[in-house]
DNA sequence: ATAATTAAAGTCAGTATTAGTCAAATTAAA
DNA sequence: TTTAATTTGACTAATACTGACTTTAATTAT
């Protein structure tokens, strides 16, 4: 077996404990002890191997009692189009695009009536307002990929 | 499992002598006995998790008989919890208020979870993460009273 | 009545305990 | 050799806990 490398093995690790289950909770520090590595590699596990690409949510908190969480969800069957769609927004999406891309997903019954009007007021053009037309933009496709990733599995 | 410090097991707590009851009343002292702590900690459990973003408005007397009263209330009914939330998200809000304004939407059921979650998305600090902290909650802060336009509106 | 005492709760700043970020250094792969 | 992936650690941020001091209200003493 080749690339045993730390990240590898500490990714395997926290599949094995996986195992069955939903989702496990960890103490970064612990995690980290366990392994002989600094905490901070446990971050750079997580953000290359437990990603919504791979099928897992990460959440956690800091201070007294703080943990990790991560969370295997089930990726939708829609998933491989949404995320077609997140290619297609890339760093910047001007409102009548995104606007489109939010009726075909209406279409598609991928969103209701009024989940459409939320995001549509959440990324309106008063609503991101800017100075700079661009940085504008660029907050719509952060938003818009967001929520998309955010559809691409259930609870 | 999970919330292993003592603030998370007395919110808890709190929230089960609640029960179905609209409001319950505390002395501090008893409670901070009760979980062997010092009578600041409630203070600081009710400034965290009581608040009126979470749906919770507290009032208390000092002195002799003094107590702390905890107050559920509901934001369909009462206008003037609507008031507050708006002067709390003023001009710019964080990530954290932000949450507990979303959680307790869901609980009036003026969301459903799904609404919930993708309102999170989009408010979510990585997707809003700016060189500039001030922009990111301003950008915050519009989404969020933006989409409680739109609620307003629905109904 | 007024003052002193007692019995609450509030505040705030300091400390402790986590996790996150970022970029430099190193190692592996192409 | 160049590029990508990994490793590391110093610095940052968020959350929780503590205790000394303050404020307010009720009760008791004068």
């Amino acid at each position: 077996m080749q690339s045993q490398n730390i990240s590898d093995i500490i990714e395997k690790y926290l599949k094995s404990i996986l195992g069955d289950s939903q989702q496990i909770e960890i103490k970064r520090s612990e995690i980290a002890e366990l392994f002989n590595c600094v905490p901070s590699q446990i971050n750079y596990v997580i953000n290359t191997r437990f990603t919504i690409q791979n099928g897992y949510v990460v959440k956690s908190k800091r201070g007294g009692g703080g943990y990790i969480r991560i969370v295997k969800v089930n990726l939708l069957d829609d998933s491989d189009v949404i995320k077609d769609l997140v290619n297609i927004i890339g760093d910047g999406i001007d409102f009548n695009k995104s606007l489109q891309i939010i009726q075909s997903l209406f279409q598609e019954d991928l969103l209701t009536r009024r989940e459409s009007n939320l995001i549509i007021a959440s990324i309106d053009k008063r609503t991101l307002a800017f100075e700079d037309r661009q940085i504008e933009n660029i907050v719509r496709a952060r938003i818009l990929i967001s929520i998309l990733n955010r559809l691409r599995y259930d609870d």
